[in-house]
Order: C-alpha cells, then structure tokens, then sequence
DNA sequence: AAATTATACGCAATCGCTTGCATAATATTA
DNA sequence: TAATATTATGCAAGCGATTGCGTATAATTT
C-alpha cells in the first residue's frame, strides 16, 4: 500500500475570522459605520462605502454568527421537527422533504437545526423543545400527520413561527403545505373504475387522526360516489408494510368479491401485496393495488407499482420559504394564513393491471 | 364538521425568558455569582447557592444560547454533512445514522446542524460551508464514504473537531467509526461457502476509492481465499439498485457457471435479484444472494434477503460521543486518534438458499 | 454671505453571559 | 487578640455585532 501524502498541518488552527472593528481600523472608518456599509443601510457615502467594501473583501468578513443574534434577535436558523417513528421504515418519505428543506435554506441564507420527538418528547409541553428554549431558532417546521395537536398550538401560541409540513390544524389559522391528497388519490381510483371496470374497491387507511389519511379517503370516496360503487374504508392504526398486510388480510376476508385496493400510501400498498401473494392471489391479475408516495422502491417491486407521485421536495422547500416569510414579515402586520398544495402525479405500472 | 375550539392566542407572544440580571436583582446578588452557580463553579455559599438556583427555577430561566457562544466561543451545536446523494434511494441506509445521532446529541445537551453537500460544494473549499463560516458549529461529523478527501483534510486542518462516520482517511489520524465491514463480509461470504457449498461466487462492488467497498471486498477475498476458491470482483461506479443490475448482468454473462453473489449492500443486492429474475434465473435456487446493511426493504423483499446487519443508530451515537469528546477535550492536550469499529450480525433469511 | 437643511459619519449603549481580578467577610493560626 | 490565610462575592471588561442620537461637514436655499 502506498503511503497517501497529505498536507496535514493539525493545530495550526486556522486564524479567527476577521471582526468589524479589523476592517474598521484598516478602513480608518468607525465600527458602526461598518455595519451600515455591509449591511446597505443608507447614509454612507460611495467613497467609504467602497473602501470599507475592498477591506471587507480583503479580510475576507464573515460576521460572526453569535454577536448578530445576541444584537438582534433572530438566529438565522430555522427548526425541523420531525415524528420519531418507531419503525424505520417510515422515515422514508419524509426524507425526500428534508433534500428540498435543506437546499431552500442554504438558497436563502438560513441554517437547518433537526430533531425528532417522540412519544415520550410531545407528552411534555413543546416550548421544552432545546433549540426552543435556548432560542437557537426563528422558526419551526413541524413535519408530518404524527406530530399532536397541543404540541403544535403550543409552540403557536408563543408567537413563533411555525409551518406544517404535510399536516394541518382545522380550527387555526396555522400554515401549512400540503399534497393533493383528495386529487391524487381522486384520480388514480377513477383510474381503477375506468380503466379497468373495478367494482368492489377497498381503501386501505391510516389513522382517521392525520389529515393526509382523511383527505385520501376522500378522494377514495368521491371517486366511488361519482360510479356509485359502495366504499369500503380500513382504518389502521399506522402505515407501515406490516399493518398494510394484516388490513389486506381483513379486507380480503370481508369482501370476498374484492378486486382491487388503493393504499394510503406505498409502504402500506407493498403489505397489501404481499397479503395477496402470501394467499394465492395474484397482483393485478386478481387483484390491483395501487399507492400513493411513488417511493423508490414502489418501481421496484413485483409488480411494479401504480402509484401518485409526491413531490416531497418541492414540497419541503415551499414550507421553507413561507417559513422564512413569516419570519422576516413584520410581526404587527396581519398576514393572511396560507394553505399551499403541491400538485401530485399519476404514476401508472404494473400493479393496477396496465402494462 | 364540528369546530374545534383550541386555546388560540397568537399574539400574546410569550414573555421573553428571564436573564442573568433577573435572577440576580431578585436574589439579591450579582449576575457573576449568578452565573457561577448556574455553572457550578466553585466559591459561591451554599446558602447563596440555594437561593439563586431557587429563583432560577422559579423564574424557569434558561440561558440565551447566543449571548453564551459569544462569550464562551463554543456553540453546543454540531454539524451532521451528509452527501448529497442524485438517487434519492441512497439516502435510505444512512437514514438510521441520524436518528442514533439525533438522540444523543439531545442527551448530551447538543443541537444538530444538518447540511448536504452536493459535488458542486465539494469544489468549492470546504471552509465555505456555510454552518462553518459563521462559526455555528463546534465540530462536524462527516458522513458517508463518498466527501471528498480534499473536504475532509480542509475542515480537519482548520483545527474544527471532526469525526468520520463510515469512512476513513488513510494517513491521517482523523476520528471514525466504521462497520465491522470485512468482518460482516466474511462471514456472509463464509456461510455461502460452508453451509451452501457454493464454489463460484462473486462481489459486486462499490467504488474501490469508498472504504467501505475496499473492505468489505477484502472480507470476501479473505473467505474465498480461506476455501481456495478463486474470486470474481465487479467494480461499480455506485451502489444503486439500478447499477446493482446492471453489474448483475456482466456477472452473469462473464460467469456462466456463477452460482451465488455477494452484494455490497442491499440496494446492489436488490439490484441483482432482479437481474436474476430478469433472466429467468431464480433465486436462491440457482443463483444466492446476499447483501449488506439490512435496510427496511431486504426482509420484504421475495425471497427474503439474508444480511449483514449495520447498526447505523450505534454508529451515529458513537461518532456523536467522540466528536464531543474531543470539543471538550483540552485542545492543547494531545489525544489518541480513535477508530471506532461497531459489530454487525448476520441475518440470516432466504436469499442464500436457508429456508 | 448667512441661515437652513441634508448628508455622512462617530459615540456609546446594548444584547446576555463569562471571567480575571479586587475586595469584603470570615475562619484560622500564632 | 492581632496577623494571616480562606472563602465568598462584586466590579467591570470583554465577546462581536447593531442602532439611536448627536454633530461636523457639505449642499441648498434666501
């Protein structure tokens, strides 16, 4: 093995950074007059302006993070608080709205602080979240249908600003970003009743409690209601492969003239498959399954899956901005509540019966 | 519908949290002491310390986290930098590290900055990371084997506390913790050759400048050689399910009489099955796979996938203890460097041919 | 040219906390 | 009991920015 030969030149730390008062002395201008030059406050004239530009330059000037906060008030940092899930497997859709989260920040200037709570954390009040009570935030971002009610009133309630992501709080005026849920799912059953003349369509839910569940079941049964076919809705306490399966279990026992099921989402659409497979029943063949999420393995299974796509990163990076607008509107000025819905997408595969 | 009546008053924004000055003037003592006791310093009576840490806790304060970075030049931030994978499917493995990360970082009293860095960003110099700029972290854990070495020497040299999360840097002593990589391997490769008599097996592997491929392969080489059975090595330029495939079918075509396969990961291992089965090439009866990490998908996968499984959630607690261990060490002090190994554990399911 | 209004800039306080040093209070020793 | 060593506390100067207010210059108006 080749030795590897690095400029490793450990402990020379690297020089602190370069402060106001440096540029102030080598621009034999005052501090003050710093600030208002890099921060394009008026009332400083273009000669100066430009000297103390070049020095700034020169030293290279990277305000320090601290001393701004501790002056001002604000962090430039914003929270994402996301459920701890029990099951790993849940974490992966939401880690597509994390991408576009993190990219819509380093856009605007702002920085990511990340946490998860549990069970356990949303039992104590929310304003005990550390990155909330230190003030190390101006904002948060509450990710996903997991997160309660009191947890997030809490943290609204103390005046923070606050985004939910893929969630919303009727009987507030909180914002929030969330799918076409009711389209998506809308459609991609419509898909079912006239594409493939399905008649008896169940709809494989998650807790009545999260918003995403009830408006899929929504479109679930709009759709039905437009082809006056009877719905038949599952409820689960969760959304993972494992309760997909059982509730397709229960499904495939309850009506057994069943011929296909639109799933809350992929994960849960994936159980239900595999209850299928686990019987004899073929997929789409006997039966059609469909999902919603398009995660990346849903174009991978056997078969592949039809599913609504979700934009999870736009998505993340819509609640980005809106957070970074509250934050930086006037506080006084009322502003109106927003309710932003990203598009979804029909993906058509295998497991609807096209081919 | 019925409304829902919460307790809304935004507005009343919450009461800005209580300061040093509050405690002292209610306590009747100076903000230093204030501050001595609240950090248990010693010097202070125990009757004046019962009286402070009284009113502290009635006036609930917690301290501003910017005033203190400014005063103590530490943060009690650390920074997560993960690649910015282009298959969104990549980010599933390391999806696990972060909550183990997540966790103890709250445990200890830190708060995390996450960030992606995409190859663009690994052009520029890594001192221009944003959250590293503005001094807002006190050290970073860089995860993945895929930042770059120039990345990690700039940050290293700058004399910031950082530790690897499931790489290395050859010919430094940088911190970090890896998987039992050659250990998993082997042994997953060893149960292939004892327990299921293969004699020709290949290695689909990843880019051979990732350590966690060279080693993982060196695990491999070293069963096969223990069995003097002559090794097929396939080189990839990445690990995706799609590569996985593809690197499947030269296998095939190179060997004829290939009768198992042993993946660098799941996602590779996935890849291959399916490359199997595109053929007509079942699987594990004619052609055994196994794969590395364990991901959520491997045991729902048909046949289920036998594994090696990584303790991600360890490996982010563990790179979490030692990057604070070293922020808090005395920097002047010289220190052991640290690598970290977390075992793994075969998992055993139906991909190998066990049943 | 004197008076008035703008324009540029500096002074100094402030944000909330830490910390070296001086000093008052108390305890120890001779 | 006086002298000395300890212990407990306060003062005040930072840390690195922002910002209200005052003032010397320059520009404008009579």
């Amino acid at each position: 093995m080749q030795a590897i030969a690095y400029n490793l030149q450990k402990g020379i730390t690297v020089a602190n950074s370069s402060t106001l008062r440096d540029i102030a002395e080598k621009a034999g201008v005052s501090v003050s007059t710093v600030s208002r030059v890099l921060n394009d406050q008026p009332g400083i004239g273009s000669k100066t302006r430009a000297r103390v530009l070049a020095v700034a330059q020169e030293l290279q000037f990277v305000p320090n993070a601290a001393a701004r906060s501790l002056a001002t008030k604000r962090t430039r940092n914003i929270g994402l608080v996301n459920y701890k899930w029990a099951v790993p497997s849940q974490f992966v859709a939401s880690s597509l709205d994390s991408v576009g989260i993190d990219e819509e920040c380093q856009r605007l200037g702002y920085h990511l602080l990340t946490t998860l709570v549990g069970e356990q954390a949303m039992k104590r009040n929310a304003l005990q979240l550390p990155m909330v009570r230190e003030e190390r935030v101006d904002g948060l971002i509450l990710a996903g249908p997991a997160i309660k009610p009191s947890f997030i009133i809490e943290l609204y309630n103390s005046g923070l600003p606050v985004v939910l992501l893929d969630n919303r709080l009727r009987g507030t005026d909180i914002d929030c970003v969330l799918h076409e849920n009711e389209t998506g799912v809308y459609r991609v059953t419509q898909h079912l009743i006239q594409e493939h003349q399905h008649q008896v369509i169940a709809f494989l839910s998650g807790p009545d409690t999260w918003l995403s569940s009830r408006e899929r079941a929504a479109g679930y049964h709009s759709a039905l209601a437009e082809a006056s076919l009877e719905p038949h809705l599952f409820l689960m306490p969760d959304t993972t492969v494992e309760t997909g399966m059982k509730a397709m279990q229960t499904a495939l026992i309850k009506i057994p003239d069943l011929t296909a099921v639109v799933a809350v989402n992929d994960a849960v659409a994936v159980g239900a498959m595999r209850a299928c497979k686990a019987i004899g029943r073929s997929v789409p063949e006997q039966i059609a399954v469909v999902g919603f999420d398009n995660i990346g393995w849903s174009e991978l299974h056997d078969p592949p899956l039809t599913t609504v796509h979700a934009f999870g990163e736009d998505m993340g990076r819509q609640a980005v901005r809106r957070l970074i607008e509250l934050i930086e509107s006037d506080p006084n000025q009322e502003h109106a509540r927003l309710r932003l819905r990203v598009a979804t997408r029909l993906i058509i595969r295998r497991s609807c019966g096209c081919d």
